[in-house]
DNA sequence: CAATAGCCATACTGTTTAGTATGGAAAAGC
DNA sequence: GCTTTTCCATACTAAACAGTATGGCTATTG
């Protein structure tokens, strides 16, 4: 919904431009929806401009996986760098930020990534990293609220677990109060 | 791994000869694979026969949806039909029969749907009638344990988000005890 | 102003796909 | 035995796709 298929007024398109405007159709269409020339139309350009840019579609394709890992990186670090005694908070906020549907084009490259990586190794091998960084850090914030290590791991795995299934499932009809709903799930992840 | 691609002796396919085998393709390649020429290499005959048996690749795949939603009922409900005392162990059987690798060709099937869904409107209503009768049928057994009706739901929508969550994320290597680790989230789900 | 380099359009090739048309082989019905 | 129905192969069309080659436009540099 920004200003990439509506003004084509002049070229000069760098690297990033292309990069920026496939995760938009990573978001919404999935990997499959990646197609050079369909890019190429969004960008107000033909592929002539692509080629020129990057060596293949694979390059364009590693680099989306490159750009995705290095954000979520920077996303979960800011996300469990908080004050001493703050843990505690700051897991309960992290579970609404990521079931809001206002972060809902964040989760839907997420599960495109996921989906990806379900039949392509690179970004197999990009989610899997991402995954043991978040789950190392949210580990971390689970100890400091005071339980055992052990149980600390099995709570962050259980956090994204839980945040990851929410996403994929329709349960909107299933509960006409799914504010309390996801309540007792956070309170059931991070509660002693 | 069966005997499709192996033995085109003769000819006579009927229509659910195709739908196992694109059930197959659909686990391992996802919706995308799903495609005429390669399903009818597969089978050991050419799309002829396909197009006499299907009016085209649409029908196929609202097939397999319904084969699907209707398999996935006729799951759940022999799941959830326990005599009364056996709820609880039954819940943890659930967790631990979808979490399962031996299970992992029916976890493939679900998550190809479920990305399906994303971009399909058929789809999405197939995967919303499964995920409501399942969360109800989940629901009665967490309610037969003794818990409230709104704390039941929101474990049975735990219970389902992170069984699915588990599949989506790569986290062997997170733990050298992973049976411990799932043992505790169980625990979470199902226990008081 | 002229020349060069950066950036993109156009026009191809070859492959893969969905779908159609038609004919042929085998089996069933008479 | 002969015909009809069933089921599939072959041979198309048209479109979508990745990638290449080449030439043209623009802005910068000298």
């Amino acid at each position: 919904m920004e200003n990439k298929p509506v003004k084509p007024p002049r070229h000069q398109l760098d690297p990033e431009h292309w990069i920026e405007a496939a995760t938009d159709v990573l978001a919404r269409e999935g990997v499959a929806g990646l197609r050079v020339e369909v890019l190429a139309k969004h960008c107000g350009v033909t592929k002539g401009s692509f080629y020129w840019h990057f060596k293949d579609k694979q390059a364009l394709l590693e680099s989306i996986l490159e750009r995705w890992k290095e954000g979520r990186i920077r996303d979960i670090e800011k996300m469990t760098s908080v004050p001493p005694g703050k843990e505690y908070d700051q897991l309960h906020y992290a579970i609404e930020i990521y079931g809001a549907s206002r972060n809902r084009k964040g989760m839907l490259i997420e599960l495109a990534v996921r989906d990806w990586a379900r039949h392509d190794p690179v970004a197999a091998r990009i989610v899997e990293i991402v995954d043991l960084y978040r789950l190392e850090c949210t580990r971390k914030l689970f100890v400091a609220t005071g339980i055992s290590n052990a149980e600390a791991k099995s709570r962050s795995l259980l956090l994204y677990a839980c945040v990851f299934g929410l996403s994929l499932m329709h349960y909107t009809h299933f509960d006409d109060n799914l504010h309390d709903l996801k309540k007792r799930i956070a309170e059931r992840i991070v509660s002693n």
